[in-house]
DNA sequence: AATTTGCGTAACTCAGAAGTTACATATACA
DNA sequence: TGTATATGTAACTTCTGAGTTACGCAAATT
């Protein structure tokens, strides 16, 4: 089948998959549940779906035939580290203040 | 011209782009300096370094013909804010509780 | 057993992001 | 003044993510 082997910040980046996980943060859905709030098609939902759980933002219980879909943690790890390094750059003085003197000398 | 106008996290979702923020988190850079770090032509970073200026995740000081680039905060805000909620999901133990609670009753 | 329900997948279309080359412009330098 | 440098932009091509419809299958229902 297709590819969709999305990185984390690929899938964060489609606001109908964040809307997803916002979803997901309020009560674990299966895949019509979820589709229910969204103006696509079910497949296309459930496509999404596959791309969340490749990714390792939800992981999903088969109860049936139906699909329960549950937020999980490690697909946010990524970009966590991420901001958290750009964070630690603002938040460190000694940054801001090696940021200035950058300004003030690296005129060649 | 063209739109190129992204919201942060599409902006993001571009490896040449994170890529452009870590350098920028060692030393502010021009264009072509910045270009130097990527096989791609010099517009091609251009393009990127505008969509980044467009989204607040840099800030640009023309110094003759050259432009340096600075790395801005504002850009980063959203992605922070959306990190946070779901950040409090996973921190409050009520929550936890709660999904907890969701799995053992929630099977209609 | 037949039908309905919940879902996955294949095949396709479409839009737009990301790259290219070619060109224009403004500043610095000789 | 003429040339090199640093950059932006227009026009174009390419690729792929995101959507669709049509279909298949297994579990539940009747």
């Amino acid at each position: 089948m297709e590819q969709h082997r999305l990185d984390a910040f690929q899938v964060i980046a489609d606001p109908s998959r964040r809307q997803m996980l916002y979803l997901l943060s309020k009560d674990s859905l299966t895949i019509n549940s979820l589709a229910d709030n969204f103006d696509m098609s079910r497949p296309a939902v459930s496509k999404h779906i596959k791309v969340l759980y490749n990714a390792g933002f939800i992981s999903i219980q088969d109860i049936g035939r139906e699909r329960h879909c549950i937020l999980k943690q490690e697909g946010f790890n990524e970009l966590h580290k991420w901001l958290e390094y750009f964070d630690a750059f603002w938040g460190s003085k000694l940054k801001n203040l090696e940021a200035l003197l950058n300004e003030r000398t690296n005129k060649k």
